[in-house]
DNA sequence: TAGATTGTTAATCGATTAACAATC
DNA sequence: TAGATTGTTAATCGATTAACAATC
């Protein structure tokens, strides 16, 4: 048994969202006991890895029996911190961010949205669920006054970098970037990226890849 | 030199795009060489990193020199095969399926947008960047008729594998999937997915890495 | 020519898979 | 108890890094 989660590496934390998921399916489809084998055979990960992945975090199997399909959801979804709430904004209210603001497993798990930003002044008083577009200049008060924890990133690239900078001097603790920077933040801010013409690109090449194949 | 692209793992080929992107950038600060030492330090790569993924697909370098930042820039384009156009729809016309119509990179790379899909009745006519909002009735025959290479996915999750499965009929290539499931289709179409909410689940994950640390 | 930097081989590191004893 | 399946160690595989000869 591992506790020590900072040991663990990104590679089975990356997996553990996938996990969740379809423990969740199954819970729907009421099984309540998995094997690591049939569940390799749902998820297409290798039943040696599944049994890995899931003692970095604990023992959750039981010999003989498998693991308890509940119990094991609820456990990855403590470990991924899904039983907490987060408090964020959205900066940029053009379709992306809207669509962000309306994303169905953002408003599930506890991800609260209190402020929407833009600096277009035909979108200022609107409302997106509930919420108010404000002007991008009361950004760092709103972060500041409302101890937001998570900045959502959905402008155009030339700006985002700067909008970092004023989420960061807030106090903002992590940052979901949509704009396809690489933004630079200090160490204590976690920046996890969107970067959706690199997955667009992947397409592209995987369509080409037999024709590059060919050309041997 | 290799130019047996199959070979390449995809943990060089998604790297390709991120290279993609600063060599853009150095061209628009025109800056017309570079050493892999120096891109090192830009990109975050080591420097053995970029020069081993950069010789899988050939020697574009010079010795004593480095690389040339144009040359090295349309090159990755053609493997990513982005000098290409290709025709694409889009299933599911909401928020995130008009972010996508309306995606910068998307509309400037060659992914043509022939047509919008979806079922909601109240957006049949409207129009997203001049293409009008069809019913996903005529997905099949459409995708068939124009020979679309590209089916994008952004309905709700129940009907993403119903959708792909359509798309599948009338010889799509490539799928580019946003909804949060695991659709299954045969060998000869390929899949990219961007599931949004396992992305954000690692966010969570890492804003709480610490603390699980200090329990240890 | 001397200096710089690649292309490429070899060494290291880390992640995945296989195997099996422990145990429910 | 017998069968099933985990937890965990050891073996394998693959990816990254280091080193340096080749060469511009």
């Amino acid at each position: 048994m591992n506790r020590d989660y900072a040991d663990v590496s990104m590679a089975v934390i990356r997996r553990l969202p996938k996990y969740h998921r379809y423990l969740k399916d199954l819970m729907e489809k009421e099984i309540y006991r998995i094997s690591s084998r049939e569940l390799s055979r749902l998820i297409g990960f290798t039943a040696s890895q599944i049994r890995q992945d899931l003692n970095c975090f604990g023992g959750f199997g039981q010999q003989g029996y498998g693991y308890n399909v509940e119990e094991l959801y609820n456990e990855i979804g403590k470990i991924l911190g899904l039983h907490k709430n987060y408090t964020t904004v959205i900066i940029g209210a053009g379709n992306l961010g809207q669509a962000i603001a309306n994303y169905p497993s953002f408003i599930k798990y506890g991800f609260q949205l209190l402020g929407l930003f833009d600096v277009n002044p035909k979108l200022m008083g609107m409302k997106i669920r509930d919420i108010n577009i404000m002007d991008v200049d009361l950004l760092e008060d709103f972060v500041r006054e409302n101890k937001i924890e998570i900045g959502i990133i959905c402008t155009p690239k030339e700006v985002a970098q700067n909008i970092a900078d004023k989420l960061t001097k807030a106090n903002i603790n992590g940052i979901w970037n949509f704009a396809p920077v690489d933004i630079k933040v200090p160490n204590n801010v976690t920046v996890e990226n969107v970067h959706l013409s690199e997955s667009l690109f992947i397409l592209s090449y995987l369509l080409n890849e037999k024709e590059h194949f060919k050309k041997k």
